[in-house]
DNA sequence: ATGACTCTCATTGAGAGA
């Protein structure tokens, strides 16, 4: 059978309901996978996406963070955030939050893992070991089912360019987040575990960048990131038949700053 | 040198994003 997942950080789907609901119809992915929500899961909007055909199992607290499946080819076996998930410890806090960032469920033939990674803010801030330790019981997380024959894919918003290709200008991110080698360690964990990063093709320009910053005209002059990935097994990997960045839904007002990322496969 | 833009929860600002 012919199956479209996809990817998207919509950047609250409170604020991004008429943009979600018209790029389901126009898009008509069988799967998506979303991030940040900015919503609880019980304000998440269930009802406006079964209209269109859609289950959801949603993971949300409410002002940050949030993940969410939506399948209309079946959604079972749910999994609220990872095994051994860490904790993020704030400076004011007392206890850590295990935060609402990664969601899995078996979707017809596949089964996938819809995250968010920590961003990390700084390689000196606290967050940034939290993203590090994210990763590290991510990877514990998927081991099994990276190596396994069904087919598996994590996806979402991993805060990390897995390549120098991967930004727009690799000076700007002198000692930044999201490009260090521990970050693009992480990833190679993921890729000896045997995932593999599904590169989508650009519908426009060289790179297949997913985010662009709000600010300075960051998207009509393309200076992007490529940060939401897809990272396949082998099984999932070998079926994939097409992927692109639908960078049309990053025009205009009233968008997120990430685009969603299309993959089709024939599994 | 700094802010830029957008969101939420708040109350005309803070915190986070990347």
């Amino acid at each position: 059978m012919t199956v479209r997942i996809a990817t998207w950080n919509i950047n609250s789907v409170t604020a991004r309901l008429p943009k979600l609901l018209e790029w389901l119809e126009s898009a008509e992915p069988d799967v998506l996978c979303l991030q940040e929500l900015k919503c609880s899961t019980e304000a998440f909007p269930h009802e406006a996406v079964k209209e269109l055909g859609y289950d959801t199992a949603a993971h949300g607290t409410g002002r940050w963070n949030g993940v969410a499946i939506l399948s209309r080819i079946g959604l079972e076996d749910v999994v609220r955030g990872l095994p051994e998930q860490p904790g993020y410890l704030a400076d004011d806090a007392l206890l850590a939050d295990v935060e609402p960032r990664a969601i899995a469920a078996t979707c017809g033939p596949a089964r996938v893992w819809s995250v968010y990674v920590p961003n990390g803010r700084e390689v000196d801030h606290a967050h940034y070991r939290y993203k590090l330790d994210w990763l590290e019981s991510l990877r514990r997380a998927v081991v099994e089912d990276a190596a396994g024959a069904r087919p598996f894919a994590v996806l979402g918003d991993f805060n990390i360019a897995p390549t120098d290709e991967d930004v727009y200008d690799v000076a700007a991110f002198a000692g930044l987040t999201h490009v260090t080698p521990p970050e693009r360690a992480s990833l190679g964990n993921l890729r000896e575990a045997g995932l593999r990063d599904v590169v989508p093709r650009p519908l426009k320009y060289d790179h297949p960048y997913t985010y662009w910053d709000y600010r300075q005209l960051a998207f009509p002059k393309n200076r992007g990131m490529r940060i939401d990935l897809t990272y396949g097994n082998k099984a999932f990997a070998d079926a994939v038949t097409d992927s692109y960045v639908d960078r049309e839904a990053r025009k205009g007002k009233g968008t997120s700053d990430h685009a969603p990322v299309v993959v089709d496969l024939d599994l």
